[in-house]
DNA sequence: CGCGTAATTGAAAAGTATCAACACTGGTGG
DNA sequence: CCACCAGTGTTGATACTTTTCAATTACGCG
């Protein structure tokens, strides 16, 4: 599933557009680029403007698990700005991205003094945990196939988007695994 | 994992001793009462005093997937209150339990007009997300075996506290599976 | 004692991973 | 122009993990 969040896009623009220190600046990262690294401190909070990331964990044994792919609006680095803790998953573009950067401090103060900013935050984590909270439930409980089905009803140009490497990541299987459910499911000319 | 939070409810039993409007009150649930059901609507927020309660979907196939044990000082019901939403999953009470009760809308008003209230709130659901995600990308990437020794190592009275039928459907496997897993991993006289 | 719920176990089936070989594509440099 | 290479994708065979199904035992309680 590709995550969106057009309402709170709409507000970092108008701030953007009218905040007279400059705090808030765009900044364009290529394919490839990790924004955020797991593991590390974090010092700015992302929205995208336009393009798709991936936020993903790298796993003891070495395997990479996908979260969620970022699109337009979605946030990143903000728990970590919250919290204080380094970052527990890594922000990486999947095509060239455009995107709000908001320091910590001025993130924080805006959490604190503008209480309209305050509730986005809070009903966009409020929906990060419902959304992932529903994807782990229901990655237990459903095959492969099923899941694959879901994705694809999601993002129906899936395959001409997202790497077949990526799509497994995402769905927690390997690759040979992810090929044999494309075919047994028909999806495979899509 | 059992989580807690003391310090939210430290702050909450500070709020109830002063609260004049008697807007927070205490309730206590015994063992199997539901304090909140999957898709229904939210009027309350809890903060668990004493006990302990499981979170779980029920998903489309009639499996239970438990996403967290809640022990002294959790929270739940917030997530439905900020956004609006129904309620995406059941809480239960496994013990007997004591908890502190505040309606929506006097929630909201303590998020608007406190803020220390107002991080607490916002570091509570940051947690969550992390420790959701963290989970998540653990489950995917680690077998039954490990799993069950990492649940037991932050519980170590696990079985004696928690149901095989409950220990299953938070690891998100059959009972059969997590009998084997025991066996093979030596778990048996814990 | 008798009942219902929880727990245990074996055997077979289904699902998934591992391993290894091979195909396709778009550069890059001789 | 071709050979080569790296990255990406495909496929079969096999081994391993997990579920399903069914039978059986253990335990608490009226």
């Amino acid at each position: 599933m590709i995550r969106i969040n057009e309402k709170f896009l709409d507000y970092i623009t108008k701030l953007e557009a009218s905040d007279p220190s400059k705090e808030i600046i765009k900044v364009e990262a290529a394919v490839g680029t990790p924004l955020i690294k797991q593991k590390t401190n974090v010092l700015f909070v992302y929205i995208i403007k336009k393009g798709l990331t991936k936020c993903y964990l790298t796993e003891d044994t070495g395997n990479d698990f996908i979260q969620e792919f970022f699109g337009k609006g979605e946030v990143f680095g903000e728990l970590e700005v919250i919290t204080g803790e380094f970052s527990f998953c890594t922000i990486e573009a999947l095509t060239t991205v455009e995107c709000y950067r908001i320091p910590k401090k001025a993130f924080l103060k805006l959490i604190k003094e503008d209480f309209v900013f305050n509730s986005l935050v809070m009903n966009l984590m409020a929906t990060k945990i419902r959304y992932t909270a529903l994807r782990h439930s229901y990655n237990q409980s459903h095959i492969i196939e099923d899941r694959l089905k879901g994705l694809h009803q999601n993002i129906p140009d899936l395959f001409a988007r997202i790497t077949k490497n990526d799509i497994a990541n995402y769905l927690g299987v390997t690759i040979r695994s992810l090929n044999r459910a494309i075919k047994t499911s028909g999806l495979e000319r899509s």
